[in-house]
DNA sequence: GGGAATTAGTAAACTGCCCAGCGATATCCA
DNA sequence: TGGATATCGCTGGGCAGTTTACTAATTCCC
């Protein structure tokens, strides 16, 4: 810990950062209000908001509702369109982009269809268009995002490749980071979905309480992400999770169990082969009932696993598959009661395909706040790592 | 995060802490260095440094050795004899108690025998005895202690019980915390014996540089501490890294293999039969070496786990078994390969059997340096939680 | 409608802290 | 003994936040 000493001109940067952060989420607030949550004067706070309101970072709300006794106080809101962040989903069938402010509010979501045999050259174009469109459309350029993430499929490392594995064709070798630097000048984070996915459930999902959280991702892939202490988890080599990769965790052929059931229509495609079979358990048949009994049998070994060696709050069942947790949740419960020492409590997602694009902004909100808390903020523009 | 506003009392705060950082775990320090140290000017220096001196927490150095040119600096250091912590090993067949200053360096180590039958009473009993002598030996008392940390067989909760499991008899309903919190005035933790070893292997032991560690404890009994980010994880209910009780995991019963192998002597107590085994494997003894590679076999199933949810940088083997690393390394490195997509480096500790009281020590240590952060620094005094 | 009550905005004086700079001091070395 | 070198101790200046007091703008209530 190199704690380091600090002078007055730092303290004002410190004051002002915690004004800014006593703003943004709150509704428009007066100077008083201010002051209560920082712990500040009235007469401080108010130089340093209209510092802020010079800068750019904050604006004042007028008038408004008068109602109380007294003379009205001027309002200062958090200036959240001063910057903005992008959340890329690089899927299989599809790509997805979100962009939100620097409050995190959603201010547009563009999403195009992706052929699952697109090579990486492919697969990014598709990503430069939804891109186009969405700043288009946004009528923003390059230049207004300050951060921004890209989610795909398979552990990342450092330099934000996927070396390791991954279902996307020819993927090893693509460097999303490199291509996405060509345009935009902002920190450019790369990441596993199954990680965002846990960031983003936790920041709007079904885990907002929780600081522990396993998410399982299960569908026609089944994939982990970790929260720990309420921060992502990333493992050295970022490869934290992949638990499916033991063979005594039958991750890889859980979903077969589905795709193999009798009475699955021929010409269904994986997904739709499931969802048939969930179906048919829920009207009562029985090889489908079976089918899905096998299949969270298998699940659970690796939820388990992630469970005891890590003992989390809360298990969120997400991917293609959480759609249908009425009827896997039951067997799954019991299934990890078998293993567990302490059962963590289950619960299924509802952010849908939405929540790799939507961790992904988390991630680059993330980022630029820390990067406002170690520089200094002048004028806004994006803060440099 | 709730930034909060800063005033002028609270900068000097601040920065007396950095002074008392850049001169804790350095040589006695000339008011230029710690200027150069802490970024801060050399008479703001010189004024904290005095009032650290005035309260106890510095003490001057007089002149020593000088062979610079120039008017020769007056020296500061940390007073580390200030204030002390207590690191305390509960185990099956021994209670071990260590006692440093603020800085960390040993000042006394008691080691008593224990009955592996005794009840909880008992045991806490001889607890009490070990930290009669300790104390008295090094001529304190329990004020002079600021904080402290019992290390225990099985998973603590919040309460500072083992309330799930614990091979110690009638354990599970003793309250170490408590009992002690009738003498000690200072904030009492209670942690699990993994973990306290694995955070003593990245302070002391051979995974000092290293931020993602899963310690294994390989001995009679099989367990596992996890550090992640530099930080101890405990999990929600501090049951993580509790891999061996999933069944697929066969930690259980892994050692049962070697007391399991042909040729050992039917006196030998359970320690004793593994030494027996392991040095017959090393001569050759191809029924040892069957024994060994099944135990490695078991083992690295949940290594594995671990490894794959996790991906730690390194892997410590430790535990009584560790003293045989030459015969378990191998193997348990050839089983892992076949498991894992990234190999951690493995490593064997080097601490004995003083790992869980040391990492007791630093745990407490730890939650001094947070109390020290959070309140003021006055006198030194154990600041309170 | 007008005064009391209440709350916000503003300006001044005050305190505390760090920094820059200067002369005094202590030691070494030629 | 005197010069070189580096620390020590002190003083004035600047800056940030607090306190205090006063003015301004409303609402409430008679």
């Amino acid at each position: 810990m190199a704690t380091t000493g600090t002078d007055l001109s730092r303290m004002r940067e410190m004051n002002q950062l915690s004004i800014v952060w006593a703003l943004r989420g709150n509704p428009p607030s007066t100077v008083t209000e201010l002051a209560g949550r920082t712990g500040l004067s009235r007469p401080a706070v108010d130089v340093l908001v209209q510092a802020l309101v010079t800068d750019g970072w904050a604006a004042v709300e007028e008038p408004g509702a008068k109602s109380v006794v007294g003379r009205p106080a001027r309002r200062y809101r958090f200036r959240a369109d001063a910057g903005h962040a992008l959340g890329i989903d690089i899927g299989v069938h599809k790509v997805l982009v979100m962009l939100s402010d620097l409050e995190g509010n959603l201010v547009r979501t563009v999403r195009r269809p992706a052929d699952p045999d697109a090579d990486p050259a492919a697969r990014l174009a598709t990503v430069d268009e939804t891109i186009d469109e969405l700043l288009a459309a946004a009528g923003m350029t390059e230049s207004d995002i300050w951060g921004l993430t890209v989610g795909v499929t398979g552990p990342v490392d450092a330099s934000g490749r996927t070396s390791l594995f991954t279902p996307l064709p020819g993927w090893g070798e693509a460097d999303p980071a490199g291509h996405l630097a060509g345009r935009f000048r902002c920190p450019i984070q790369v990441e596993n979905d199954c990680k965002l996915a846990a960031v983003a459930e936790r920041w709007k999902g079904v885990a907002q309480d929780a600081d522990d959280i396993v998410y399982l991702l299960a569908g026609i892939r089944t994939g982990a992400g970790l929260i720990l202490d309420g921060t992502l988890r990333r493992g050295h080599g970022g490869a934290a999770g992949e638990i499916g990769a033991l063979k005594a965790v039958r991750w890889l052929d859980a979903p077969g169990h589905l795709a193999a059931c009798p009475g699955v229509p021929a010409s269904a495609r994986p997904g739709e082969a499931a969802a048939w079979v969930f179906q048919a358990a829920r009207e009562g048949n029985r090889e489908a009932k079976t089918a899905v009994r096998r299949y969270t049998r298998d699940l659970a070994v690796g939820v388990a696993a992630l469970v005891l060696a890590l003992d989390p709050e809360i298990v969120v069942l997400g991917g293609g598959f959480s759609r249908s947790a009425d009827i896997i949740l039951d067997p799954l419960q019991r299934e990890l009661t078998k293993h567990c020492l302490r059962l963590p409590e289950l619960r299924t997602s509802t952010l849908g395909d939405e929540s790799v694009a939507l961790g992904g902004l988390r991630l680059a909100l993330d980022d630029i706040d820390n990067r406002m808390l170690s520089a200094e903020l002048a004028a806004p523009r994006a803060p440099r790592g």
